[in-house]
DNA sequence: CTTGACAATGGACACTTGTTCACCTAAACA
DNA sequence: TGTTTAGGTGAACAAGTGTCCATTGTCAAG
């Protein structure tokens, strides 16, 4: 059929639109529920009358190398992105994981109720290693500004944030004005807690009317 | 039997050694493979003679809460971590979440035939948050010393490196002397590679004897 | 000694699931 | 006009897989 090259160039071909959304449903599957769909499921979801409908659509997702499937095995896809290589050896022993919602430009609330919107995807961050200690309801915020960068956190870098109450010295996000800011918390005793901004441009201290702390933070992801 | 408590207290009772060992393993699969084990699977690989055996110890699983399945439904396990809060909800357009071993202090080699000691933690990273592409193979790294303070990594943090060729300009973990470092590697056309340290105290750049990039770093971790 | 939790064997059953064969439609193409 | 490709239907089969039953053995607690 076609001459033997010496090697796949495309490692992903153009995939139509339909094989596209079946490949984007997979995936959100597995993000979803933590393992991939049935065949049947595909077949559900996009109202197909024959599973052989799902059959054409996976094998021309496999010979566009889009996946691969361990044939005859129920629920084992591998989605092939660009630059994923094939796995190789074994974790041994694992720490504990936390699981928590990354927020966009939220201005009130926490995490509690709100709306799927808010949400702009996931972190997952290693408890032991990222010195994360909360068991629930933590969630992750984009900085913007610059009013932390003498504490090494600057604009765009992502905080995880653990609902708490803050102590003297805390680094917090803090709603005022209806928007939410990452400032350090400072208590004295016997003193009206304040906020300040880590950076020597923005010396004043934010004397505070309203107050509402919503959360420590707890650690930083930035992007490369 | 038991009085009605209030509430479940423990979220994760205590599991037997063998218990554990079928938990490790079921984790462990996942990683490798990208989903999870078969019933037969798991019997395999310990030697049972039935696969009842395995059932048995899936029902323990089930009971003490560390695992939750979907009767009847091929290869769906979910792992229920201590620290996860329960998911309440489901991002609509989940970004993917890529789940790699946190390496200790490695001097040589990818984790790729690395001693299962290496690894001493997971770190699971938002691909678009955290501008992380590769789906596996790729592990994290803790920082030592300051020959990236201008580029804002400071000691202590986590390095998310994914294994592949560096280009110019890319901050990567490379071997000199038997030691991982993290460093700028530099490379004009016709010209060989350095590396050079983003710290204007370290001004030299370091010419290269013997350079093995070991890969490329994505993203940075801190706790604060 | 008895009880109960833990661990494992052996065999059987039924649903899930991947797979295949035959056949159809519509659009693109030469 | 015939051919190819993408997309889909319908039915059936076999293997993969979860589940259940009856039984055995060990060991610590009561």
């Amino acid at each position: 059929m076609d001459t033997c090259s010496p090697k796949q160039v495309n490692t992903m071909k153009d995939l139509t639109t339909r094989q596209q959304e079946i490949l984007t449903f997979i995936e959100h599957y597995e993000w979803r529920n933590g393992y991939w769909p049935s065949i049947r499921e595909i077949q559900e979801k996009f109202n197909f009358k024959s599973t052989n409908a799902v059959m054409g659509h996976l094998r021309a997702l496999e010979r566009k190398e889009a996946i691969e499937r361990i044939p005859g095995q129920a629920r084992t896809f591998r989605i092939n992105r660009p630059d994923a290589p094939e796995m190789n050896e074994i974790p041994e022993d694992a720490t504990e994981v936390v699981d928590i919602p990354v927020m966009g430009d939220i201005a009130a609330g926490y995490p509690d109720r709100v709306e799927p919107a808010g949400e702009i995807g996931r972190l997952q961050v290693d408890i032991a290693n990222a010195g994360y200690s909360s068991r629930r309801r933590s969630f992750a915020l984009q900085v913007r500004g610059d009013s932390m960068v003498d504490a090494e956190i600057y604009e765009g870098d992502m905080v995880v944030i653990e609902p708490r109450d803050p102590y003297d010295g805390d680094i917090v996000a803090a709603l005022i004005d209806g928007e939410t800011t990452l400032k350090r918390y400072m208590k004295k005793s016997n003193e009206p807690p304040y906020l300040k901004a880590e950076n020597k441009f923005y010396p004043e201290l934010y004397p505070i009317n309203e107050l509402t702390v919503q959360g420590v933070a707890k650690a930083v992801v930035r992007s490369l």
